[in-house]
Formats: structure tokens, sequence, C-alpha cells
DNA sequence: CACTCTACCTGTGCGC
DNA sequence: TGCGCACAGGTAGAGT
């Protein structure tokens, strides 16, 4: 389940790898399953082929790549969003094609871009603006800053572990580093927002950022082989029944919202 | 506004 | 062994 950290480790890998994606031309595009595009799959065919990678970027759990006309030097945008299997390879051509393959963009130099996604959720967008999407988005949750972070705790009243999972309140957060942050920041999920101290409100805030910043210097999650690499190790996610590496208790599962929500009772109190 | 529920998917792992 | 089924999760959209 790639979140933010595990979405940023697939952008660096894009963007650091030799030869880079960046700068590289589309030679073809192959739509292996018509599910993966939200819209027409001829348009976003037409649209990308024989572009030039020229851009990426991150923002909550999307990607954006912006590919350039050499002619017109126009930008023309594809968002993706990998949602609970989706992965993302840079591959030599002839690697281009697994079981689970939902799209790939044929490059120059014998490189191909492959969209792998056995749950077939993933998404890729066709946009002329990524406003379109982050539009619809809160600020980073990496990057987000305390004050505006503090300022839209503010200005609702909801229960914490909705809210950290709420896109538009703030873009990234998922169920594994929901519930990684809340325990770090020693509150329970259903807390609400209007309810905490000011104390407790820069407690998440700390904690948000210090689980998100050391999240994505391990390169994301360490979970049993659900996603590859990833050394940040989880305290709570998929721990109940095991002592809390905090005060010994036992880690407790429970349902909210249709969602496994994991904490310590004992260092999360709820009064 | 805040919430709940459902649909979308399929690999995994459980009980029988 | 094999079958059926609940489960996992993010997001959109509808409903309360």
């Amino acid at each position: 389940m790639p979140e933010l950290p595990e979405v940023e480790s697939v952008l660096q890998c894009l963007t650091t790898s030799r030869p880079s994606l960046i700068g590289r031309q589309v030679r073809e595009v192959c739509i292996l399953r018509n599910s993966v595009v939200d819209g027409e799959t001829d348009s976003l065919i037409h649209a990308v082929t024989g572009l030039h990678c020229y851009d990426i970027f991150r923002h909550g759990k999307y990607l954006f790549f912006g590919f350039q006309d050499s002619l017109s030097k126009k930008l023309t945008w594809l968002a993706l969003h990998l949602r609970m299997t989706g992965r993302l390879f840079l591959v030599p051509e002839q690697q281009s094609v697994e079981r689970h393959t939902r799209f790939v963009l044929k490059l120059d130099q014998r490189l191909a871009l492959r969209f792998d996604d056995p749950r077939a959720f993933g998404r890729v967008w066709l946009l002329d603006d990524p406003a379109e999407v982050t539009s619809r988005l809160g600020p980073d949750a990496l990057s987000v800053s305390q004050d505006s972070f503090l300022s839209r705790l503010g200005s609702t009243r909801r229960q914490l572990k909705p809210l950290l999972l709420d896109q538009s309140f703030v873009a990234g957060v998922g169920n594994i580093y929901a519930d990684e942050i809340l325990f770090r920041a020693q509150l329970h999920p259903l807390r609400v927002t209007a309810a905490l101290s000011s104390q407790e409100t820069v407690r998440l805030y700390d904690a948000l950022h210090g689980v998100l910043t050391q999240a994505v210097a391990a390169k994301g999650a360490n979970i049993d082989g659900v996603f590859e690499a990833g050394s940040f190790p989880v305290a709570v996610y998929g721990q109940e029944g095991k002592p809390c590496r905090v005060c010994g208790g036992l880690i407790v599962k429970m349902k909210l919202g249709q969602r496994g929500t994991h904490f310590c009772p004992v260092c999360q109190p709820l009064g």
C-alpha cells in the first residue's frame, strides 16, 4: 500500500536512475487494461506519444509527469495514483510486460516505463494542468508548515484518524502512517480536534513531520514483504497482540470507519 | 459540515 | 486437497 514515503521513493528512483526518465521520449503508449485510464485511452495515447518527459513531481500520493512537445513547448500532464498495489518500473524495453502490467510507455534508449498493478485499483489521468487534481487536495503532508497545519486543525471538528486519512486535509497519509503518527503523538484515534490542547496539536504536527521524514529517509515502511525495500519500522500497524515498544502493554486493533486501526490503549488514552 | 456506506479489484489466508 | 469466503486498502460518489 504505497503512501507518501513509498511514492516519494518511486519518484527518487525515476529521477536519479541513469539514464533518468527525465528527457526520455515516448515512442509508444501501450494500454494493456483499459480501466487503468480514467478517461479515454485513445486521447491519452495520442496526447503523449512523441513527447519528451520534462518534469516529474509528487503531491500526496499522486505522481505527476509533465511531457513537452518539442515544437510548441506546450506541456501535457499525466497523473498517476498507485492505490493499493501499483508499482512503477523504469526497465529495459524487453522487460516491458509482466502478468499484471497495466500500461507501458515505450521510450528511447531501449527503455520502458512499466506500471504493474495486481489489484487494478491504480489509475492514470490525462491532464492539461496538475491543478485539476491538486486543487482537490490539501497541502502535501511532508512539506506542510506547522502554521498551516495548526490553522487547518483549528478550523475543523473531527476525529483524528479519519481526519489524517482525508486527502483534502493533508495529502499523503494512508492507513499505515495514520496509525504510526497517532502512536508517536500519543493521541487516541478517536480524539476530536476541537478537544486537543495546544500542546497536543503541536505534538500531532511533530509526529506527522517526524514519521514521514524518517519514513522517506528509510525509503518506506518495512511490512512483511508487502512492498519492496523500505526499512521504516512500524510500531503499531499490524502489531495487534504484540507488546508496545514504549510501555510493554498490548497493541489493540479496532474498526474505525471500515478501517483497521491499531493503537496502544496505555500510551494513547481516550480520557 | 461530518459521517457512513458502497463500488471498484484480486491475492492471501483462513475454516471446514 | 480443495472450496468458499472474508479481508486488506484509497478514493469517488451517494446517501444520512
